[in-house]
DNA sequence: TTGTAGGCGTTATCAA
DNA sequence: TTGATAACGCCTACAA
């Protein structure tokens, strides 16, 4: 009657614990979930059995019958880019600390990729998608999103991003102030192209917003296929040396100001003497780097975990506690790569 | 009879798709899953039903019948550090790639941690656990694996190790034969503390191993509670400005390099000029820095795509390909930041 | 070539 | 307070 049973594979299983106690599965199953009664006795019994034999419940049993993995999913737009780094470490820290696991799903910048990641992550039955990023298709996971999925987007209106939209933007006022008043008239803001995401998109308007609220003119400027030092650095110094030279360069993306940087070095700009550097995103690097960078950061970190434990308290059915406000904050760090505009 | 069925999630079953498509649930599992006998009309038929339907086959159910979650765990030691991004990613990519998906946990440098996090794992009933750095708790792994987990350990005896150990000290070799080319006969080796892991624990031998070899005297320097440039800062001064001078600094690990130049920037102490330096682990801000640093690096995602891959071979009963062999390069990369010893 | 049916490990209902 | 039992969604041996 065993019909192919796919070989017992050494598991130890809530049976054995049962037997081992003598009481019955349904025994075991409350005392160990604590919920139902059971007795004293039998409590110890099954705590001791569980241990012994090194008990731990198959989840994939568990959430065919309760209907949740225990898991969220979290797709990241590109694992290459180390700023997500720190939004992983939060989401995996709120969740660890609740019980529950993380899948990671790298969609490598690639639409197509995106989509088989999302297939997979929905078929995994996960109890909530959080983004790190802006999605590329927003269709295909509204569609998933009505089979079911449920989805967290930091960026998106659902998300607490009222917040972050106005300290984010605040902190880019505060960046291009400094920059006025120094002397700085004229700032070329660097991107690797057209910006994509909601995050970037919003950036790019705030700093072109703000450089002109202040009297900047910002000369948007796209890497393209540009990825060598020399070729960024020749750009960047026919900006710089031009009659009406550029004199701040303001890097949209941390993980593109070790080019950047490399290409000053590589034309042989002076930073800040010659055209002073801002970057937005911040790392030990950043601050290690002589002279050290000026900067517009925010804790993705604490704004990952605030994220993951709100969706928890709604995915377990507590009440969700209030989030804290500074995980959102976003802030302008002057250090030295910031001087005087050379008149 | 349906006691409490735990309501309909609204997610679209492999029932409904037989029904879409009349036939029954046998036959759709075999159309899609291509393994069994189907007619080309029923799988045209099942084929258009689940795509309209947007079917995707719940894992948890599919892992329940078949023992096999088509998870792959990722242990990683600390995500706090970055050195083990790229190897998160290439462990991502090649599960990505075969169908598997990667659950990551953060063992947060902690023993206690480290085990919940195993547990959980197990308990996810992960195809293998990939260990991304030394486990902390070696017993309690062992435990599980005998328990039926299935664990790769690159560091390990059984991982592609014996490669990586011979070229790591290889070019570690390398290293101290360039220093002592340029006049080197006192550096320091700086870690935070006593190395723990394997890893660390084979480099630092290493660098005393091959610094003898050459005739350099090797000053292990642990960090300990130091984490403040100045302090640290004061500490590489004394060294460096002793009666017998140290005149080169090897940074033991990546995310320790940061502190070490701020450090030397807050004690004046000019680099490469008046000490140089190098550090393990490569990065675009290694590169970025002025002066350029020297580094010993290693492809961590190419290990990480060829460990992976050559461990869902096996999962898959598939013959593992050759191991790339390039993965396990390691290589001394001399940049600005080493120069010839002030005499 | 297709359908029927049993069971993977777990939990919740219901009867005892 | 406990135990027998029926599903959860899926896959596959077997019968048709």
């Amino acid at each position: 009657m065993n019909r192919e049973p796919p070989k017992r594979q050494g598991h130890v299983d809530i049976r054995d614990v049962a037997r081992a106690a003598g009481v019955s599965t349904a025994t075991v199953s409350r005392a160990l979930s604590g919920r139902g009664y059971a007795s004293d006795d039998a409590r110890r019994k099954v705590a001791a059995a569980s241990r012994r034999l090194g008990y731990q419940p198959a989840a994939p049993g568990r959430s065919l019958r309760t209907t949740r993995s225990m898991t969220i999913g979290l797709l990241v737009p590109d694992l290459a880019d180390p700023v997500y780094l720190p939004f992983l470490r939060g989401v995996e820290h709120a969740a660890q600390q609740h019980g529950y696991v993380v899948v990671v799903a790298d969609a490598r910048s690639s639409t197509t990729l995106e989509r088989r990641q999302l297939d997979r992550l929905y078929a995994q039955r996960v109890d909530a998608l959080v983004l790190a990023g802006s999605p590329r298709d927003r269709a295909y996971l509204r569609r998933l999103q009505r089979a079911g999925l449920m989805v967290v987007d930091p960026e998106g209106p659902n998300g607490p991003s009222d917040i972050r939209r106005t300290t984010e933007a605040h902190a880019t006022t505060s960046l291009c102030e400094h920059l006025a008043d120094l002397g700085h008239s004229r700032i070329a803001y660097v991107t690797r192209g057209a910006p994509r995401g909601r995050t970037a998109q919003r950036r790019s308007r705030a700093v072109i917003d703000s450089c002109r609220k202040v009297g900047i003119a910002a000369k948007p400027v796209l890497l393209g296929a540009r990825r060598e030092p020399d070729d960024v650095g020749d750009m960047l110094a026919g900006l710089v040396r031009s009659r009406k030279p550029v004199t701040a360069v303001v890097c949209g993306a941390h993980s593109l100001a070790p080019l950047l940087l490399r290409a000053k070095s590589a034309a042989g700009i002076h930073v800040p003497d010659e055209c002073s550097f801002v970057t937005y995103g911040d790392s030990d690097w950043a601050a290690a780097y002589r002279p050290a960078l000026s900067v517009v950061r925010r804790d993705l970190y604490a704004r990952a975990t605030a994220i993951t434990t709100h969706l928890i308290a709604q995915l377990d059915g507590h009440d969700p506690h209030v989030t804290d406000p500074d995980a959102h904050r976003v802030e302008f760090v002057p250090r030295d790569s910031v001087a005087r505009a050379r008149s």
